[in-house]
DNA sequence: TTAATAACTTATCACTTGATAAGTTAACTC
DNA sequence: GAGTTAACTTATCAAGTGATAAGTTATTAA
C-alpha cells in the first residue's frame, strides 16, 4: 500500500466523479474532454486513467452513482407516501432538486456514445430507480381507484410519459439550495396539478 | 455563371441541409463531422465550404428551415381548427409526423454549440414558430371558458410544459409513413386526454 | 533501512477535427 | 474559341482528442 496522507485514492475518485457528472450532465459526453475533467479536478489528463480504464467508464461509473441515489429516494417516497399523488409530487421534487440539466441529453449519450454491452446493463438500472417506482404508483393508484385508466394512455405509456414530464421541469443548471427548493415546490404542484385533473374547464 | 447541367448548386445546397437534418438532429452537433455530412451528400468535405462560411452556417440553416416550415404548419392549424383541443391534438400531430429525433438535442446544441449572437435570433424564430401559436391556443381556450386557467399553470408556463409535452412524443427515428401516421394519430390523443381531463378518477 | 507500490507527472502517440490553399473541369458569356 | 467563373477535387494544416509509456515521489510493509 502506499500514500494515505494528502489525499487518498477514494477522494481522489469521488472528486473525479462528481466534477465529471457536473459537465458531462450538462455539456454532453462528446462536449467534455478528459483534459477537461482533469483540470477541473486539479490533476493532470493522464492520472485519469490511473483510477479509470478509459473515458466511457468514468461516465458509467457517474450514470451509475446517480441511479443508485435515486433508486434510494424513490424506496423513501413509496414506503413515506401511500397517496398516488403525493407521490408522484415528490418523485418530481426529488428530481427537480437533485438532478442538474437535462436528462434527456443523458439518455442521447447513453444510445449514441456508449458501447451496446454497458447499454442494456444501464438500462436496467433505470427500470428499477426510474420507470418502476412510477409505474407502481400509477398501477396501485389504478387498483385502489385513486387514478383512472385511460383508454389512450395504458399505464405502461403513462409511466413514461409522467417521467417525461419530470424531465422536462428539470433546471438548466444547479441554483442555490433555497432558489431550487422553491422551483421545485411550485414545479411539482404544477406537475400533479396538470396531470391529475387536466385543464379542461368543467 | 457556370454549371447548370448535371446537379445545380442550389439542388447540392437542399441536399446537403436534408443531410445535415437528419444527421444533425439524431445525433447533435458536435456527434456529426463535416466529412460525414460531405460523404453522405456523395461530395468532399472541402465542398461544402463552397456553399457554407463554416459548420455552424449550416446548423443554422438547418434550423431556420425547420422554423420556417413549422410556422406555415401552424398557421393552417390555428386557421383550419377553432376548438383549443383540437387545435392542440393537431399542433403535436404535426410535430410528431415532422420531427424526428428528440428536439430537445437541438435546443442543447443551441445553448452550447452555437455562439451567442445566433442563439438570439433563433430563440425569436422559435418564438414565432412554436410558442406564440400554442399560447395564442390556451390564452384564447381560457377567454372563450374552453381551457381554466390553474393557479399553478400560468399560460405562459403552461404553454411551455405543453411543447415539453409534445417534444417527448417525438419519435427517436424516422419510420415509414404509415407507421408513423398511427403513432402520431395514437400519442397526440393521449396528450389531450391527458392534458385536457387528466388521470384522477372522478 | 529497504523494497514495493500507489498515485501521480511529463512526454508523446495516432487519429480526428474544422478549415484553407491551390489545382481542375465544365458551362456560360462575349 | 478565348476568357471567366461556379462547382468542385486533392493535399494539407494546426488544434484538439483519447490513450499509453516511462519516469518520479511519497508512503508503508518487511
Amino acid at each position: 500500500m502506499a500514500r494515505k496522507k494528502e489525499v487518498s485514492a477514494e477522494q481522489t475518485q469521488r472528486t473525479i466523479i462528481a466534477t465529471a457528472e457536473r459537465l458531462f450532465m450538462s455539456h454532453g459526453y462528446r462536449a467534455i474532454s478528459t483534459r477537461r475533467i482533469a483540470e477541473e479536478c486539479g490533476i493532470t489528463q493522464p492520472a485519469l486513467y490511473h483510477h479509470f480504464p478509459n473515458k466511457q467508464a468514468i461516465y458509467l461509473e457517474v450514470v451509475r452513482t446517480i441511479m443508485v441515489q435515486t433508486e434510494r429516494a424513490m424506496t423513501d417516497v413509496l414506503q413515506d407516501y401511500a397517496n398516488s399523488r403525493e407521490r408522484i409530487q415528490r418523485i418530481a421534487y426529488f428530481m427537480i432538486m437533485n438532478h442538474q440539466g437535462d436528462m434527456t441529453q443523458m439518455f442521447h449519450d447513453l444510445q449514441y456514445e456508449i458501447d451496446e454491452e454497458h447499454r442494456q446493463t444501464i438500462q436496467d438500472w433505470w427500470m428499477r430507480s426510474y420507470f418502476n417506482p412510477v409505474m407502481q404508483t400509477l398501477t396501485e393508484g389504478i387498483a385502489k381507484g385513486d387514478v383512472m385508466s385511460l383508454p389512450s394512455a395504458p399505464p405502461m405509456e403513462l409511466s413514461f410519459f409522467v417521467l417525461e414530464m419530470m424531465k422536462s421541469f428539470l433546471p438548466p443548471s444547479k441554483q442555490d439550495y433555497e432558489a431550487r427548493r422553491e422551483f421545485a415546490e411550485k414545479k411539482s404542484t404544477m406537475l400533479v396539478d396538470i396531470l391529475f385533473d387536466g385543464i379542461r374547464k368543467k
